[in-house]
This record gives C-alpha cells, sequence and structure tokens, in this order.
DNA sequence: GAGCTGTTCTTTTTT
DNA sequence: AGAACAGCTC
C-alpha cells in the first residue's frame, strides 16, 4: 500500500474492499461503515498501484450530490488530478451524455452530435401535441407522464397492449421519431441510447465503480451491464446498501442490490462497522434491519432514545423550538440539528413556529432552474438557438406571455413552420420568415436572432478572448426589450438574465480555449438540464455579495425523510411518530417493508440524540392519534418516555374519554335491547374484527420478542373490551395502557373498566 | 351530459 | 378515507 493509504485508517473489511480484484465485486455496506471513503480508496489503489489509468475508469452516482462530493474528496487526497482525468465520474445520466458526444456514433440512432437535453416536462407536452395531432385515444393523460414511463417496459417486452387498452403503444414510436426529428434527447433516452451504442461497440472501461447502486433502475443496470460489455470485459465494483432502498416506489420492484450481484455473479463483501450513531441509537436501528448481519457499532455512550407526546402539531413545535433553543444555549451549534418528517407539508407549521420564535431554520426543497421564471425562459431561448430543429422549445418561448413579444398560437405556428417545418437552406428559411413577418413583427424578428444565433457566432473560439461577453449576448438577442422594462420584476430579472449569462460565459472560458463557442453554449445548456444545482449556487453567492445574511449557515435543517438519506446530525428529531404518518398508510406488504427503511434512515442519521414524537391531535385524515408501531418495536429499555402534557391536552382527553365511555354504555344499552338472533350476529361480527386486529397485534409483539431478548419487567393491563394490553404511565387520575392491535388508550381509574394483572 | 358504479391513486423525488 | 377518473346507463 501507498503512504497515502496508510495514513487513511482503514478496518479490516474497508481494506478487504479495496483489495478486492473479482471482475465483479459488491459491496454491502451498512449505514455510517465509511463506504465512500472505500470508494475514494478504491480509486486512488487501482490508479496507484494497479496504474489503472483514471480515464479508463467510470465512476457512476445516482445524484449529483454524490458526483461532487467523490470528486471533491478524491482532488483533496490528490490534489494533481485534473478534471480532465474525473471525465468519466459523474451521475448515469452526465456519464451517458459525454460518452454519447465523445465517444458513441449517435447518428446511427438517428441523432446527429448536436444533439440537446430535454427537461422532463417537455417529453409530456411533446407527447401531450402528438396525441391531439394523431387523435390518438390515450387515457389518464394527466396521469400520462407517469404512465410514459411506468408501461414502457411492457412495451418494450413486446406486448400488444397497454394496460388501459388505449393507444399508448401507438405514441411511442411517434414519440421517439418527434424526438430524433427535433434532435433532442429525454433522459432515460441518454441512457437507452448510449447502451444501445455500447453493446455493439468497441469501446468499454476498463473499470466501472457504481455508489448506492441500491438506488439505481432497471434502465440503469442495464446500462451498467452494456457498459461493462457482453463479454464484461470491465471489472465492477458496486458499493451499496439493501436496507436503505426508499425509492422503490419510482420504479423497479427487485431489491437492486442482489439482483446486481446476481446478474453479475458479484462477489459480495460487507462493511459491517458504523461509525457514527451511539450504542444505543444503533441497537434501535438493528430492530429495523431487513438485510444482513446485526450493525456493529464503535461508540460506548448509550444515552437514551427520548420518545415523547404532544397535544398536536402547533404544540409540538412550540416544544421543538424552546428544546432547540436549549440546545443552542448549551453551545450546539443550529448546523448540527435536524428535524424530520414523512410529508412535506407537515414543514409548514414547523417553519411558521421556528421563524416566530427565532430559531434560524432552512428547509431543504430544491430550487430548480424552473422556479426562476426568467431563467426558464431564458434557457429555452437558448435551447432553440443551439438546436434549431428544436420546434416545440421556439413554439414555447415565441407564445410565452411573461416574456418576449406577444404572439398567439397560431403567429407562432406560421413562424416555426415555415422555418423548419420544410427543410431548406437558411438563407431561404430566413426568407420565409420574413415573408410573414409583417403578421407578427417582433416576435419573428426575435425568433430569426435565435434561429441565426449559431451562423452568427459561429467563427468565434472560446478561450482566446474571442468569446463573447454576457452583455455581447444580451445585446444581440434584445433582451432588454424582450424582458419587458416595464414589468415590476425588469431590474431583478435582469440582474438574473446577466448572472446567468456570465456564468454561461465563463463555463465556456474554461477550460482548453479553441473550442467552437455554440458548441460550449450547447454544453453548457445541456448540462444544466440535467444539473439544476450548479445554477442553485450561482444563486447563493449572489445572495451573499449582496450581504443579507452571513450567519445564514448555521441554521437548523428541516426536511422530509426522504431527503435525509446521506446525511448525518449531532441531534435528531423525529416528528409525527402516529399510526397512520409513520408509517403512512400502506397497501402491500412491500410498500410496508419500505416504510420501515425510511424509519431506518432516519433514526440513523443520528449521531447523538435521538428524540421521537407523536401528536394525540394529528389533525389530518387518515393519521390516527396514536403512537406508530415503530416505537413498540424498539427495546423499551433505549427509550426514555418523556411527555409533554398541557392542561389543555388532559382536559380534551379527559372529554375525550368520557365521550367514548358514554358511547359505550350507549352501545351496551342498544345492544341489551335488540332481539337475541341479531345480538348473536353482531357480536360474532365483532369478533371476526377483533380476531383480525389482534392478528396484526400478535405480530407485532411477536417481532419484538424477537428482536429485544431483554426486556423490563411490564405492568399487563386486561381490559374486556381491548384484551390485554402493557401499562404505560400512570398518573393519580389516569392510566394509558398500549393493547396489541388497538394502540394507545387512555382510561380514568374513576371508572375501574381495567384490571391490574 | 347528468348520474351512477367501480377502480385506481393519493405521499416520498432524482436525473 | 377521499379524490379523480373511466365507463356505463338513461
Amino acid at each position: 500500500m501507498t503512504e497515502e493509504t496508510k495514513q487513511i485508517h482503514l478496518n479490516e473489511y474497508q481494506r478487504a474492499a479495496v483489495l478486492d480484484e473479482s471482475p465483479a465485486c459488491v459491496v454491502n455496506a451498512n449505514v455510517g461503515s465509511g463506504k465512500t471513503t472505500v470508494l475514494i480508496e478504491k480509486i486512488l489503489y487501482l490508479h496507484q498501484e494497479k496504474q489503472v489509468p483514471l480515464e479508463r475508469m467510470v465512476v457512476l452516482t445516482f445524484t449529483n450530490k454524490a458526483a461532487d462530493e467523490i470528486t471533491e474528496r478524491l482532488m483533496r487526497r490528490e490534489p494533481q488530478i485534473t478534471s480532465e482525468q474525473v471525465q468519466g465520474f459523474g451521475t448515469f445520466h452526465s456519464v451517458a451524455l459525454r460518452l454519447l458526444k465523445d465517444r458513441l456514433p449517435v447518428e446511427q440512432e438517428g441523432w446527429t452530435k448536436e444533439f440537446t437535453v430535454m427537461d422532463p416536462d417537455e417529453e409530456t407536452d411533446l407527447a401531450l401535441d402528438i396525441i391531439t395531432e394523431q387523435g390518438l385515444k390515450v387515457k389518464y393523460r394527466n396521469r400520462l407522464k407517469k404512465r410514459l414511463e411506468q408501461e414502457y417496459q411492457a412495451y418494450l417486452t413486446g406486448k400488444t397492449e397497454s394496460r388501459y387498452k388505449d393507444d399508448l403503444f401507438r405514441l411511442y414510436p411517434l414519440l421517439l421519431e418527434e424526438k430524433k426529428r427535433q434532435n433532442k434527447m429525454s433522459f432515460a433516452d441518454l441512457l437507452r441510447v448510449s447502451m444501445n451504442l455500447l453493446s455493439d461497440g468497441e469501446w468499454h472501461p476498463e473499470w466501472v465503480i457504481v455508489d448506492e447502486v441500491q438506488d439505481s433502475d432497471r434502465l440503469q443496470l442495464e446500462f451498467l451491464e452494456a457498459l461493462c460489455g457482453p463479454q464484461k470485459s470491465a471489472k465492477l465494483f458496486a458499493v451499496g446498501d439493501p436496507n436503505q432502498v426508499i425509492y422503490s416506489w419510482r420504479g423497479t420492484g427487485e431489491n437492486m442490490f442482489f439482483l446486481l450481484k446476481h446478474r453479475f455473479g458479484a462477489k459480495e463483501l460487507t462493511l459491517p462497522v458504523n461509525y457514527r450513531s451511539n450504542a444505543s441509537i444503533l441497537e434501535a436501528a438493528n430492530r429495523f434491519l431487513q438485510f444482513g448481519e446485526q450493525i456493529r457499532g464503535s461508540r460506548e455512550e448509550t444515552g437514551k432514545i427520548v420518545v415523547k407526546n404532544h397535544y398536536d402539531p402547533f404544540q409540538e413545535a412550540e416544544y421543538l423550538a424552546e428544546r432547540i433553543r436549549t440546545f443552542h444555549e448549551k453551545g450546539e451549534p443550529y448546523s448540527g440539528i435536524a428535524v424530520f418528517y414523512r410529508l412535506q407539508k407537515q414543514s409548514e407549521i414547523l417553519v411558521k413556529v421556528f421563524e416566530r420564535q427565532g430559531i434560524p431554520c432552512e428547509l431543504s426543497v430544491k430550487k430548480t432552474l424552473k422556479d426562476i421564471p426568467v431563467l426558464d425562459w431564458l434557457v429555452k431561448v437558448f435551447r432553440f438557438s443551439v438546436n434549431p430543429a428544436d420546434a416545440q422549445t421556439a413554439m414555447q418561448v415565441l407564445t410565452d406571455t411573461r416574456y418576449g413579444e406577444k404572439c398567439t398560437k397560431k403567429q407562432a405556428q406560421d413562424i416555426v413552420r415555415r422555418a423548419i417545418g420544410e427543410k431548406g437552406e437558411t438563407s431561404e428559411r430566413i426568407a420565409a420568415v420574413t415573408a410573414v413577418s409583417g403578421k407578427a413583427g417582433g416576435s419573428d424578428q426575435f425568433f430569426r436572432k435565435m434561429q441565426g444565433f449559431q451562423d452568427y457566432f459561429s467563427d468565434r473560439r472560446t478561450g482566446e478572448g474571442e468569446s463573447p461577453s454576457a452583455e455581447e449576448l444580451f445585446a444581440y438577442f434584445g433582451l432588454k426589450e424582450m424582458l419587458h422594462p416595464t414589468s415590476a420584476e425588469y431590474a431583478s430579472d435582469e440582474e438574473k438574465v446577466i448572472g446567468f449569462l456570465e456564468r454561461m460565459c465563463t463555463a465556456c472560458s474554461a477550460g482548453t480555449g479553441g473550442r467552437d463557442f455554440t458548441d460550449c453554449v450547447r454544453e453548457f445548456i445541456n448540462s444544466s438540464a440535467l444539473y439544476g444545482m450548479k445554477l442553485d449556487a450561482g444563486e447563493k453567492a449572489a445572495d451573499e455579495e449582496k450581504g443579507a445574511e452571513e450567519a445564514d449557515t448555521d441554521t437548523v435543517k428541516l426536511m422530509t425523510l426522504h431527503a435525509s438519506k446521506g446525511l448525518e446530525f449531532d441531534t435528531v428529531f423525529l416528528t409525527g411518530m402516529n399510526q397512520g404518518l409513520i408509517p403512512l398508510r400502506c397497501r402491500n406488504f412491500e410498500q410496508e417493508e419500505e416504510e420501515r427503511r425510511l424509519f431506518f434512515v432516519g433514526i440513523t442519521r443520528a449521531r447523538n440524540e435521538l428524540e421521537l414524537s407523536w401528536y394525540t391531535n394529528p389533525g389530518e385524515p387518515g393519521v390516527l392519534g396514536e403512537p406508530s408501531r415503530y416505537l413498540q418495536m424498539i427495546p423499551q429499555h433505549l427509550l426514555k418516555r418523556d411527555d409533554v402534557r398541557t392542561e389543555e391536552e388532559k382536559r380534551n382527553n379527559l372529554q375525550q374519554m368520557r365521550r367514548e365511555v358514554q358511547e359505550q354504555i350507549r352501545k351496551k344499552r342498544t345492544e341489551s335491547e335488540l332481539k337475541p338472533e341479531k345480538k348473536d350476529l353482531e357480536k360474532k361480527e365483532a369478533g371476526d374484527e377483533d380476531l383480525g386486529k389482534k392478528e396484526t397485534g400478535d405480530e407485532v409483539l411477536g417481532k419484538e420478542k424477537a428482536g429485544s431478548g431483554t426486556k423490563p419487567p411490564e405492568q399487563r393491563v386486561r381490559h374486556r373490551k381491548y384484551g390485554e394490553g402493557i401499562l404505560v404511565s400512570e398518573d393519580e387520575m389516569m392510566v394509558e395502557v398500549e393493547f396489541p392491535g388497538y394502540g394507545r388508550k387512555q382510561f380514568l381509574k374513576a371508572f375501574g373498566e381495567e384490571e391490574m394483572l
């Protein structure tokens, strides 16, 4: 091993993974087990010890964020590595795009090298246009995007009819044809087309390395196979965790980790040691592990997991604000604290209350280009400018009501059809457009600017000071007029546009000079379609320049459980641990298992403190005022039940209990008044129902027993309606009992309906 | 085309 | 549990 690798302290399992030489190897990497470190060391080991050039490796990630982390860490370890050498590092889609542009003969599949990348919504719009034009019968048009994706597999496997017996399968070939005609590819096309060309092509990398492989879908798996070649000429090293599959609802079905292992006949290694969470959190997490051996810890601390019950989401938010303030006063930074929830809309109350209470917080929602109207429009302008075959985008730019010259659909159609509908020389096209210019005035002029963009800038090269400036581009398109100078947003719009143009020009003048400027613009526009975040970084930089708030980085992070994957925090609050929310109402067993993995992912984000809370009054339909079953699945000795009850809640509970008891009494009375036959029938039905509920309850209890070996003595309670349960809490006025299958119930002692065993 | 019945999906989100 | 939709009847 090199000096560098020695400096990094790898455990024996990590070392084995780095040194492994199998043709295909999958590493089952538990949460917090140093997966990325292994990946980085593997790459360096291959590069430095095995003399594999970085250019001969393809390193694939699922998200841009992960791709950035890998290249950043790699370059920090080895500063002499250039960005040229890591061209094959990136997301599946960006690597596919690079291959299609640099190595693969896209012409064979019906596109030219100048193709552009479609926005995901664009494909659906195009499909709708085709449906209208061709008079196709397609059902569930509002769900067309999903249908197009989900039923493609069935279409490929030769099924003759779509699920709903409509014209969807006739749409697919028409859509593909249209995309070729307009010289653009959807995200899925990037993978499919490169897959086809790789399968019968010459070029293959020497090593294929994959991160978070459990998150890939079927198409990505096929892409991987094509990348490794029919004879598996490339070696495969994939890292993933089957216990962290939380996106299977987006596609697949099977667990991709094991499917990949099977398809490649790969050797499986494991990384069993967790370096993140304290012993209690790990012991709890182990109860939710679905694959592999128990996770081993590396820490001695056994702080308890706090479980709290709140009256409602509002009271919970107030409590959290107070609690977080205490943490902060004790010297913990806000940035070490995160609040998780199951549904996006749960964040509303939290944000409002935190803002009012002066707790700095940040909602983790991705900002894309589409959220900034003026940039959404500008990108379309460039998309057409660098791909004059893209009639669809041209139409969208011309008919946009917010920016540019106002133009009716009919006028836009005239302009676009005459210009690109018929093939011909540029001069002819322009002549044709000029012929209709009287009708649409400025629109037509702007259209010609876009269409003439490539010709106008064709002699410009990047790098040598020739490359156009942001101002030049702004003037070329006459953007001052197009951005509506009289509008209230003009100043901020102009700033955003100039900022975007500057970033584009900087990107175009970076790297090796002498390239065609318009090619660079196309590359920039294409990568911004795949990589919405880069613009986000620019936005942030602009904000900081304004000097808005510098202490902005020390904030509490609010996010969904899904968004928490891959992150870690000292302190984690997991809210809304209610039955019907965590887990969310499930239709089948697979869904339930995924909810459990989601909870597993959530709790394993915490390093030191974990607090779980549920509310008595969720105020959402379908969500029960009962604690999640998952709270019962955690060994009780790890928990510190610490209920915060307000007087209001107590009163409410009493009222609720009174109502319940009155209802029971009323029922009993009517029951006894009924005729004997009917009474028996009702009893039978009620009994059946009870049996069903008990079964699920026993299942939970059974799992709990199987999991926890060491259980503290519990006070058992019998109730004539709910059967046997476990005492949860007790005070001078009431008792709270957990019944398997019924959840938690509270009783007034005065009623004396429960019997201690 | 109003009114009915039956079915499916709803949440989570990346490229 | 409830909305949205498809397909049927009149």
